[in-house]
RNA sequence: GCGGACGUAGCUCAGUUGGUUAGAGCGCUGGAUUGUGGCUUCAGAGGUCGGUGGUUCAAAUCCACCCGUUCGUACCA
């Protein structure tokens, strides 16, 4: 045993580091498809292109200052030969306003912009949760006004539409972060010395979805106990406080929001924040309605949270209202797929000057993932090439092989010549099955002295053989397989290929 | 980060109270078949039993720690 171990060469384990994924090349087309036809919805809408390096100073990015213990904390870091802390970006909005910030005498306001491209996350991954995932992004970068955040969500829903999502299966919820600061200010949580506990009630309002009215109440409350028997530490507010909450949160328009705030316990308590934030939900709300985006598409939702960061108005996300069900068949929980908001301060950080600005981002890689179950995406569609068999090895008949390939592919269909060792006939064959080639070329010896070529169907071929049982007579029965002259190979594999459709 | 479950061949899994050389199905490679996919049949390759340390005459099996996967939770710009 000892002696094994030691005769045994220490092999190199392959594997792709944790959270990291290889794209096959069905996923490549999928994403490629959907990104294409985003691009055309944002380009419709008037934005161009801009891009953006996957590293930036770290600095540039935001909260994360890598400090010497813990210089990767969310994000991955790098020292430079300078000792500078650079980061791979965690997202495109960051970015974007240092572009801005850098280039903001050259760049004409406002800037309207998109961008796809990878984002990074130093965080523990999970199914359908990657390190290293697609954004697409739409930004207005110098437009103060909230049409600019109305349009940001019409396009939202355009591009769900654009996908192939049907209305009813998605809907674009709308907030403005004044209405929650606004609440939590009425509720007494304002000032300073409640920023921690504001930011536990965000939190816990997030989790609607996933606690339901109950589970959140809790949160907002004591506590709540999971069920792994683990506790997790409430905000601490009364039930009347939970309750003039929830008398906000619940709501779904504008008038009702106006409504509530004009009537006890808000009527002395309302404040500026949530007026000034529902007067602005009121706006886009009636911006939809010109439109013609009515409330299956886009709906006002006080409890739309999103970041905890930078947003300082309105908030958006895109949501999908199907079930997902994994390769296990279990229902997933699938949330949001994009969401956007405004961040008024973001530039403003570098230049000093107000830069208002609104976007949003797409989850490329996780919305794939949900159409892909749900069969909304072309399941590579993409045919298989024809395959031209090689059966002799002299250098002619290799030079005419390849001279049919190049034919074919002149005609601009795909082909191949068979590039393995040509010995074993029938492997090349097994090749071409497991390939998927719609179509075998043949032409032995017998076939190039009579000017002719063999084409075999695969399609037809495999329908045939299901009757077939003994090898003998298959191989003698060359199923789907028929003769052509040489000279007409390409007009009759453009016939058998129409012909398979 | 915290708590639970799990980890044996490429995949799905079996492996008795700790006991000889760790198995099966599928897949893979090759032969039967020097001009034909499927079927059939024969053969073969493939394992640090997740890792390290410990208990024991003896560990895939028991113990500890670590790593990974997964579920819940926390965090998520």
């Amino acid at each position: 045993m000892a002696d094994k171990k030691k005769k045994k060469p220490q092999k190199l384990k392959a594997r792709s580091p944790r959270g990291f994924v290889d794209r096959s090349a069905a996923d490549i087309r999928a994403t490629d498809e959907m990104i294409g036809k985003i691009r055309e919805v944002y380009e419709r809408y008037g934005f161009d292109p801009v891009e953006t390096p996957a590293f930036e100073y770290t600095d540039c990015l935001g909260k994360f200052l890598p400090d010497t213990d813990r210089p990767n904390a969310g994000v991955f870091s790098v020292q430079d030969d300078d000792e500078q802390w650079m980061s791979l970006r965690y997202d495109l909005t960051a970015p974007l306003a240092r572009h801005v910030a850098e280039n903001i005498n050259e760049i004409t306001l406002p800037y309207r912009t998109y961008r796809n491209g990878w984002v990074f996350r130093n965080e523990k991954p999970g199914p359908g949760r990657f390190r290293q995932f697609m954004q697409f992004d739409a930004d207005t970068v110098g437009a103060p006004g909230v049409q600019a955040d109305a349009e940001m969500c019409m396009m939202m829903a355009d591009t769900m539409e654009a996908l192939g999502i049907a209305r009813g299966d998605y809907v674009i919820r709308v907030n403005n972060r004044k209405v929650l600061d606004g609440v939590m200010e009425a509720i007494g949580l304002g000032g300073d010395e409640n920023a921690e506990k504001r930011l536990t009630v965000l939190r816990s309002l997030d989790k609607l979805d996933k606690f339901g009215e109950e589970g959140v109440r809790q949160l907002l409350g004591k506590g709540r106990k999971d069920d792994s028997g683990d506790f997790t530490e409430g905000a601490g507010l009364d039930e009347q406080d939970i309750s003039e909450l929830f008398g906000i949160v619940i709501l779904s328009t504008p008038d009702e929001l106006f409504e509530v705030i004009g009537k006890p316990p808000y009527e002395t308590k309302r404040n500026a924040n949530l007026i000034a934030g529902a007067n602005e939900l009121n706006t886009m709300q009636s911006i939809f309605e010109n439109c013609g985006y009515e409330r299956d598409r886009i709906k006002i939702d006080p409890s739309v949270v999103r970041g905890l960061e930078y947003y300082t108005g309105p908030v958006y996300e895109a949501e999908l209202l199907f079930d997902v069900t994994n390769e296990k068949g279990e229902k997933v929980q699938f949330g949001s797929v994009g969401g956007g908001g405004r961040y008024d301060g973001l530039v403003k950080r570098f230049t000093g000057q107000d830069v208002p600005a609104t976007g949003f981002s797409i989850g490329v890689s996780r919305l794939m993932t949900a159409l892909k179950n749900l069969g909304k995406l072309g399941q590579d569609d993409v045919l298989a090439p024809v395959l031209v068999t090689v059966m002799d090895k002299d250098t002619e008949s290799l030079g005419a092989y390849q001279k049919m390939v190049q034919d074919l592919r002149g005609a601009g269909i795909r082909a191949e010549m068979y590039q393995g060792n040509p010995k074993d006939f029938s492997k090349q064959m097994r090749y071409a099955d497991k390939r998927g080639c719609p179509i075998v070329i043949i032409q032995g010896n017998d076939e190039r002295q009579s000017g002719k070529v063999q084409l075999k169907d695969m399609i037809e071929g495999k329908r045939q053989a299901a009757a077939i049982e003994s090898n003998e007579e298959y191989r003698a029965a060359r199923p789907g397989q028929f003769e052509i002259e040489a000279g007409s190979l390409v007009d009759e594999v453009k016939k058998l290929l129409a012909a398979q459709k």
